[in-house]
DNA sequence: GGAAAGTGCAACCAGAAGGTTGCGTTGTTA
DNA sequence: TAACAACGCAACCTTCTGGTTGCACTTTCC
């Protein structure tokens, strides 16, 4: 398990990089806290109270989509976005698993100590 | 409590972001691989395997310090790093405050549809 | 004391990221 | 059908990022 653990970390490292890297920004951060309350919204809808403007918030908008957090969809004149929950938990399952490992060689370090 | 989580998702928002912008790059995560087994490197060790250089080690290691991810500590010569989890642990309880939204979302609009 | 190991600092460079503006296209609606 | 709303695309600009090289400085070790 040890085994199991350590390589799914390895194996998924590259895949989750671009995952947090699509969340080191804080426009796309309040992006996302408007979009995870379930509803979908208009490119428009997300511009409006922003001091970026529409092709700003566009471009965020195709990040988070590239990383598959968020999936737009054309609509007659305009393309709805809504929240996709999967990627956030993948890398919420990798800190899981640093956490653990963590712990682990913490718990390790303590019984070497105690010789 | 709505009104708790809301809020503290809110404003610690744009302390989150630095953060994951830090783990947002391959190279960062694999030196916190390193790192999280719990012992301390050296930036000489840490360099050791690598394709980069020791000094583009050295600015990776600088940004995973400026968010608190890491600790480096001056010991004779070499100066060595530490993992810290703390960093860590308030984004992976910010993502499960997002889940938890998420989840409530979906309660409430499959509420609303059965209606 | 002198060589080598381990760093820190600064300059420099190419490419990516964040943002704006301008314009053309497709839906809506009066 | 004419106006307007919501986009997409492309060019352009500025700033940040990732990376290298060169050099000086402090420890360690023979």
């Amino acid at each position: 398990m040890s085994n199991r653990s350590r390589s799914s970390l390895a194996s998924k490292r590259e895949a989750h990089a671009p995952v947090f890297a699509a969340l080191g920004d804080e426009t796309r951060l309040s992006l996302l806290a408007k979009l995870y309350g379930g509803h979908r919204f208009s490119i428009a809808q997300l511009t409006e109270g922003s001091k970026l403007t529409r092709q700003a918030i566009t471009k965020h908008l195709r990040v988070l989509e590239s990383v598959g957090v968020v999936h737009g969809v054309r609509a007659g004149r305009e393309s709805l976005f809504e929240f996709d929950p999967k990627p956030i938990r993948e890398i919420k399952e990798y800190l899981d698993l640093v956490s653990v490992q963590w712990d682990q060689a913490l718990s390790r370090l303590k019984v070497f100590v105690e010789d």
